[in-house]
DNA sequence: GTGAAAATGCGGAAATATCGCAACAAATGG
DNA sequence: CCATTTGTTGCGATATTTCCGCATTTTCAC
């Protein structure tokens, strides 16, 4: 594993805030030659610290106006049932994060959707079909205070 | 705001499995001369559909071995409450996420820690302190099947 | 059809990434 | 204390890519 020294603190702090900054203009920034710095990142590529670079789309230009927070237990608590439940999820564009959590219900999930009506389109044609599915609560999101990783 | 015809589509779907692959690459993936390509995506980064780009990083090669959702109600339903907790959550370094959330509580938080051990004392020592926060709960997570925005 | 507006492809200049190489620094062992 | 090894750095040359002007083609409304 690479070892994170104040240099390479740098780089990734800079890489997220910026994934496309140029090699030369992040060479500056963190007091490296290019050639040097270049190594750094790659060498962060390769050992997997750094798994990727992606673009930040803003969601609501795309047409989402509503987001909430999802929980949803389950009748049975087979593996079976899980895997099914989570095949069901990996297939629902709606659905950008779905998490196994403890507590009373089993899953968290974020879901994403234009408005209130795909929402609710979504809330009863697809988790209300899952024959798996127990119990399911909505929080709506009304704001986002913080959100590192949009 | 720039429309969205199939090729938009084809250019932000690449871009968000990979945010730093060459224009040469992405021209040829969605079928544009290099030139036009760059148009278009200077077009979606200009109007704010693009809102950035980030490196991804591995948190668990950077120590987080340790994800919860916290929910979080106030004792004070006061707007200077609200203010005073989300800036006190603006400063800790733990909570990736912050959304204001409909429900019997107001916040749901993500918290990333090195281990049970730092988590409780984010628990303790930084939530317990705020003296509008009246209820904690923890949702440990165990999985994410799904996590798109990671 | 016809004209206006937008999008496209081409080509070249400027900027950038990439890699080999030698110098340097920090640790290791005698 | 010195020699050796290991890892990092900066430099410079080359390959690649970005970026922009320009002419052509496509699209669309009338």
């Amino acid at each position: 594993m690479a070892k994170l020294d104040q240099t390479n603190q740098k780089i990734l702090r800079e890489l997220c805030r910026d994934g496309r900054v140029s090699n030369l203009d992040l060479a500056d920034r963190v007091g490296l030659s290019p050639s040097a710095c270049l190594r750094r990142v790659q060498e962060l590529e390769r050992s997997g610290v750094i798994a990727g670079y992606r673009a930040v789309l803003d969601k609501a230009k795309l047409g989402v106006g509503f987001v909430a927070y999802v929980t949803v237990g389950l009748n049975r608590h087979t593996k079976d049932a899980q895997e099914a439940f989570e095949r069901a999820i990996a297939r629902a564009p709606e659905v950008t994060e779905c998490h196994n959590i403890t507590g009373a219900v089993e899953y968290l999930l974020r879901v994403e959707a234009a408005d209130l009506g795909a929402y609710k389109s979504f809330h009863t044609d697809i988790l209300g079909t899952l024959p798996q599915v127990n119990a399911i609560t909505s929080y709506v999101v009304m704001g986002s205070p913080k959100d590192d990783r949009a």
